[in-house]
RNA sequence: UCCUCCUUAGCUCAGUUGGUUAGAGCAUCUGACUGUUAAUCAGAGGGUCCAAGGUUCGAGUCCUUGAGGAGGAGCCA
């Protein structure tokens, strides 16, 4: 295990391992930062390696006045004492302070701008100081929780064969299809040189050609699965979508996973398979972050009316999705449902389904997910007019072999496909669709030189670090959230 | 981008029909108390009522525009 050279000289203990440990009556050093000071005798101690304090009682009377002063909310101190047992109630152990050194003062009068002061904070106050809030308990538990998917996240695909590939940021293609995109450039916004037709000439850019942030490292990966066979990215994408929604960033983490050799249905039992295992991974490892969640979940939605509020616990969510299958239907059965529900007949909906070939929209999305089948849903075999000139055409020459898990509160959490490796179909569809075979001429190659039958899909990781903390805004599951009007931080 | 709502003390919010010096709780400061854990008790300080313009004898309150935020829709992951 890792240690800072200095642990080598001073028992120096992480706040987890204090809470943890049996070693009573020991000496230990801790560093962290002062979550409250009670009594002038009591401090509330947190580094951020778990959710709990470690409360450090000190002896005022024999303690410097000035240095009880200096102990203040928000404060980082660096505390040696003696681990013994609590004299109180509310917690196993605590640390007998023999010294403390104050590393970097909070002036109370500068806290209580902030909120570090210790009281509950609306989400929308704590985004305003994100460069803050990972000090709150709330904060500290989601990125926590983050990052203990993230890593789930690469254990599994390492386990099960897949190669970890990263494709390119910056991307030469405006062809993904994924959106409005993020211009990349490198010439003087106040003198753009110009061609003899007038238009901005790429000639002279950095690249030497127009270049964006990708929207999606799909097509690259794909390329990638038809050499190494199981392959996955898990990286930074952008869309310059003016989208305002809890659902929405203008970037996120996206993993996007592409297999060789894999029809739909593996690609939906690999969908299926990847979210149970890191969800599992989580409900495993994270018991007291998600408790700690739950219980905010729950007294947060006391104040709002009964048809509102969640419909089980957190973790009693996370434990259904784990142990029941994904509900599978046809784009076509699930028209039919819709066509016959009561929102439907009684025109509830904003947009009332009349035959084969609507798109969806997130009132059907729900209604099958949330009222319908109560569970996750992964609709497959849609309307080829609404989905990407990438996806396979069904023999029945009217669909594609497309996919969408669908996750109640969330929606979309997985959109993906069988990928079209019929180089002839792929390419009329591109002209058909007006996607440039020039700029795509590598993707269409591989279409000639040993294609073969592929899958894979996008999923949204904030969205499932959404589902697995039961926070309602996209921006409150990332460290900086970038949307529109707002780059702060 | 469209629709709806919001912006008053450090924070959460109240503020009546347009009418005198804009209030409360928490936080902060001072003092008391000291095995507390949302500590308690007493007192004090703290305001560009989002911005600009307008209506009016008079605007926190009404109107217009703008900015920021939230929810929903679209786009999607």
């Amino acid at each position: 295990m890792w240690l800072p050279k200095n642990r080598l000289i001073m028992l120096t203990k992480n706040v987890v391992e204090l809470l943890e440990s049996d070693h009573i009556l020991q000496d230990y050093k801790v560093n962290g930062w002062v979550k409250a000071f009670r009594s002038n005798r009591f401090i509330a101690l947190n580094d951020g390696s778990c959710l709990n304090n470690i409360q450090c009682v000190v002896d005022f009377e024999n303690t410097d006045e000035d240095l009880l002063k200096r102990i203040t909310t928000g404060a980082a101190i660096s505390v040696i004492g003696m681990l013994k047992e609590s004299e109180g109630k509310g917690q196993r152990v605590e640390l007998e302070v023999k010294s403390i050194e104050i590393l970097g003062d909070a002036d109370p009068e500068d806290v209580k701008k902030t909120i570090l002061q210790p009281k509950k904070h609306s989400l929308e106050k704590l985004r305003e100081q994100a460069h803050l809030r990972v000090r709150t308990n709330t904060f500290g538990a989601v990125m926590r929780l983050r990052s203990k998917l993230a890593f789930a996240v690469h254990q599994y695909f390492n386990e099960n064969g897949f190669y970890y590939v990263n494709t390119p940021v910056v991307t030469g293609s405006d062809a993904e299809g994924a959106g409005e995109m993020f211009k990349v450039t490198n010439l003087d916004l106040k003198n753009i040189p110009t061609n003899e037709a007038g238009e901005i000439d790429y000639t002279k850019d950095f690249f030497g050609k127009e270049t964006n942030l990708t929207v999606s490292g799909q097509l690259e990966a794909e390329t990638y699965a038809l050499g190494l066979g199981k392959v996955y990215t898990f990286g930074p994408t952008f869309r310059a979508e003016n989208s305002n929604t809890s659902r929405h960033l203008a970037e996120f983490w996206m993993i996007e996973p592409e297999v060789a050799f894999c029809d739909l249905e593996g690609n939906i039992d690999l969908a299926e398979d990847f979210i149970q295992y890191v969800l599992g991974y989580i409900a495993k490892h994270c018991q007291a972050d998600l408790e700690f969640l739950e219980n905010r979940l729950i007294q947060e939605e006391k104040s709002k009316p009964e048809k509102d509020r969640s419909p089980m616990p957190l973790r009693e969510k996370i434990d259904f999705v784990l142990k029941n299958n994904f509900k599978r239907v046809s784009y076509t059965e699930a028209i039919e449902i819709l066509k016959n529900s009561k929102p439907n007949k009684k025109k509830k909906f904003d947009y009332i389904i009349e035959e084969w070939g609507a798109d969806l929209q997130s009132e059907h999305e729900r209604y099958l997910v949330e009222k319908h089948f109560g569970c996750p849903v992964v609709l497959y075999d849609y309307p080829a007019d609404i989905k990407a000139f990438y996806m396979r055409l069904n023999d029945d020459g009217k669909t594609v072999r497309a996919m969408d898990v669908l996750f109640p509160g969330i929606g979309e959490i997985v959109g993906g496909s069988q990928r079209e490796e019929r180089h002839d179909v792929l390419l009329s569809k591109m002209k058909e669709l007006g996607v440039d075979e020039k700029e795509l001429w590598w993707y269409l190659e591989t279409r000639k030189l040993g294609t073969c039958k592929h899958s894979g899909f996008g999923l949204g990781f904030e969205r499932l670090v959404l589902f697995a903390t039961g926070m309602a805004n996209i921006r409150d599951v990332i460290p900086y959230p970038r949307t529109p009007q707002n780059a702060e931080f």
